[in-house]
DNA sequence: ATAAAAATAGGAATTATTCCTATTTTAAGG
DNA sequence: CCTTAAAATAGGAATAATTCCTATTTTTAT
């Protein structure tokens, strides 16, 4: 079903190059650093393809572009919806557990690629507590 | 730090009237047919403003636009990386333990305001070995 | 070596989101 | 109830992010 591509792998090298969660096009603009000839809508197609399969997994904010992160060991991203602060973090969530319910709710052997939080950091509670709401 | 506003409570209401994880351009249009006089910035600040209050969260695929939901009964999400689609379900996550986890991890005592999962729908697993990886 | 399927280049086109400023609304204090 | 500063909005322009298109190239199976 999916052939091999240097321009995949390309995509995943400046992903490993970039530190700290690159979005689609800081990695479009390593990529041509690197002399890829991968073009725009290849890099995001790969973005896509990459998810897929495991090798990375996409992060969301409330504001901005979305970014990547590389899938290498096992940690997961806690993200303020205030102010988009990402926070790595490790956590034994019980995979098969989960697993189970969701196919007891849903009917499907589903496989989980990423948990991801939606938090408010102690900094932005505080702001918004300082006065009322 | 937060005041009243009418146009919030009109994009409120705009999502509690459509069902099915609406985009900020459906709501939008749904706000204004309720003659709401929100402009677009304003239903934009509100969503961000919803979702840091809890009243909403925001839903991320792999394609398209964001979306969102209310957050009317504790329930999550489980998206497709590959179709895209959305899994709603419930799961009893251990929130005490993960957030004692996060604070001995980052040193915050952070609100956890959402849980999603990045998935692979049966389907889509199906289709992608039908062949090779 | 050949052919069909998959992937790409290059960038145009389209969408989604953010931004800007003058005006209006809100909430607190006297 | 006045007044005022802070917060929020309208309206839409501007920007940025993402998708899309077609001819060409690459990959893989045979």
């Amino acid at each position: 079903m999916r052939n091999y591509s240097k321009q995949r792998e390309d995509v995943l090298n400046a992903i490993k190059e970039l530190k700290n969660h690159p979005t689609a096009e800081e990695i479009y603009g390593k990529v041509k650093e690197n002399n890829s000839t991968a073009s725009k809508g290849t890099v995001y197609r790969n973005l896509k393809n990459l998810v897929i399969d495991k090798k990375i997994i996409k992060i969301s904010k409330m504001e901005g572009p979305d970014r990547y992160d590389l899938v290498n060991y096992p940690h997961y991203h806690a993200i303020c919806a205030s102010c988009g602060k990402v926070f790595d973090f490790v956590y034994d969530f019980d995979v098969a557990n989960i697993r189970k319910s969701l196919k007891k709710q849903i009917g499907e052997n589903i496989d989980i690629n990423d948990f991801s939080l939606q938090i408010l950091c102690d900094k932005c509670k505080n702001k918004l507590q300082k006065n009322k709401i």
